[in-house]
DNA sequence: TAAGTTTTGGCAAGTTTATGCCAAAAAAGA
DNA sequence: TCTTTTTTGGCATAAACTTGCCAAAACTTA
């Protein structure tokens, strides 16, 4: 269960050379990162998804005194119910159907170590507070059990929504809320950094050529400048697979922006034509008025109904805008 | 090389189930298809990425007299120069470093049968050259050959562009397109067939459950609207690989907004707050003005020409919506 | 088929928008 | 600082929009 000494310096490094790519608007995340792994206390990282919450949840581990010791990630936004408490505190032979032998749960196989809990905003509340009763004192039983287990397990969570705004909703508990944000740190999105798009293309490619044995690809500008434009939803993540996905769709030594993929390049539709206000509005009114259509089914009343105007002025825009929508499904014309 | 009558059947079938469920829009397409698949023409299918092309051309073929013959894809997009002449028409033993033995091209495959040639539009005008003098006659010889082959096959090619614009630009062939072009089938992209979408939905979770052996979750009403309000610039593809994502990381029974993975969720900012016509007019009209502002750093007299209003006007609505701009590329407040 | 219900489109009137005009205020230039 | 130029906002008016009303048309039900 111990990890070697070498086998950490390696994972160090390579994780921190991924990390590192964003040296400039994450030196402050970095330092706070450094501080934290010397301490047993509880790191509460929130960022939009894909933005490597986990990669800085094993920074911190790897330089913890705990890094020898297992890292274990669970995702708490795909548990629920019993299944939440079975994975976490394992269960005894026999505690239900199906249960035909002892099985560790992810505090047990933490001990010493790092539990990562990920997307703790979505944890049920139920589950929210067997989770709070172990980080009291840190002792619980498998399920069907009676012995006292005690571990010493640091615990690390994330999230990609405000914590505090769902304390705020009544959707987590406070109390737990305060044991896991000792410290916050917040990973901006890619889009906050693009300046770091440039390296961070170089780095990926680097990879693709190494996981799939091809010659590197010279990128063109004028995909920098695309890249730079995108905000990005999937962050970083994203960023890696298209590049992964047109390095091996590419067989050219150069990257263009032909070779980027079509339902990527939809994202700039015509960048070169100009629309005028007049018609700004129309195509906003008209996509409105045909999505509700199509949301209810060509029912003129509730759509008139959602959109808050009057059954006779949606009459009009139909008009106006030539829309012929029949009811029970059938396409507009 | 010829296919068994009852495997075509099952094929048919099955692509046709996929294919069926966008019946209303697409009903003169089927009738199209189904006169144009008995006739050996050539046929020229422009749609958005992910939007059924190669499906429709396949379609053709098993309805087709060739249809226990090959259909051979070409994606065109990806091959060009001499890769582009080895793909379509073979070589022979030594043509090339490489080349240790003899081997078929994509035309002496098909023979008797359809090449599907995709991406057309990205095909160099050097090897649209090729391919044109092919399509004379269907005579040709392997690289490296001496021998005239002859080959009877059909064409059916696809883009995602609007080829006729590519002509004009330059960068197609007037006498290649003449020859693809027989019979245009235009594929409208899922945006402008979204009352398919919850018979889309429903049929690629049943290809789910069959193909991931997992039960059938029930999809909620507030994530159809969703979807019903997304642009889909990846298409029918895209909404099948959301679907899949959703279906494999979901062990609920049931699929509600909180389960859709947040880079998707990202394209709708408050998703459950339901806007009325005047906001959406209001937000498209305010946003314009404003990207306009910044793009001629904030000359009023520029942006009005450019959003084809009086100036007066433009003033009227900076009060109205509030909007303060200070020449000179400061931000408005 | 007849009766009841819902939808449609013409009409009118009140409200909102677009915009010319121009004097006053602000900015730019000498 | 003075003069010239540009910008601003009040005002008025024509055009466009919104929407209630209601009779006719279309649809649904028994």
């Amino acid at each position: 269960m111990k990890l070697q000494s070498s086998y950490i310096k390696h994972l160090q490094k390579s994780i921190m050379q991924e990390f590192i790519l964003g040296a400039d608007a994450m030196h402050n995340i970095m330092q706070v990162v450094n501080q934290v792994a010397k301490y047993d206390i509880n790191v509460l990282i929130t960022g939009e998804s894909g933005t490597g919450k986990e990669l800085v949840s094993k920074i911190i581990h790897l330089q913890s005194p705990r890094a020898e010791n297992p890292f274990v990630p669970v995702n708490s936004g795909i548990l629920s119910g019993l299944m939440f408490e079975d994975k976490l505190f394992g269960h005894e032979k026999g505690a239900f159907t199906g249960a035909i032998s002892q099985e560790k749960g992810c505090f047990e196989m933490a001990d010493k170590g790092t539990l990562f809990l990920d997307e703790v905003s979505d944890l049920p509340l139920e589950n929210q507070i067997d989770f709070l009763r172990v980080l009291e004192d840190f002792c619980f039983h498998r399920i069907g059990g009676n012995e006292i287990l005690e571990v010493d397990v640091r615990i690390i969570s994330a999230t990609n929504k405000d914590l505090k705004n769902e304390v705020k909703k009544g959707l987590f508990r406070e109390d737990l809320f305060y044991r896991l944000h000792v410290v916050p740190i917040y990973i901006p999105p890619l889009r906050d950094r693009k300046n770091v798009i440039p390296k961070m293309v170089d780095h990926f490619l680097d990879q693709s050529v190494t996981n799939f044995k091809k010659q590197k690809p010279e990128v063109k500008p004028e995909v920098i400048d695309l890249f730079c434009r995108y905000d990005w939803p999937g962050n970083v993540r994203e960023l890696k697979n298209l590049l992964e996905r047109v390095f091996i769709l590419n067989d050219n030594d150069t990257i263009s922006v032909k070779h980027l993929p079509s339902d990527f390049l939809w994202h700039f539709k015509d960048p070169h034509r100009i629309k005028d206000l007049e018609e700004i509005r129309s195509e906003a009114e008209k996509k409105a008025i045909l999505e509700t259509l199509h949301r209810v089914a060509g029912d003129k009343e509730k759509t008139a109904k959602i959109l808050r105007i009057s059954p006779r002025t949606l009459r009009y825009k139909l008009q106006k805008y030539n829309i012929k929508y029949e009811r029970s499904s059938k396409p507009p014309i």
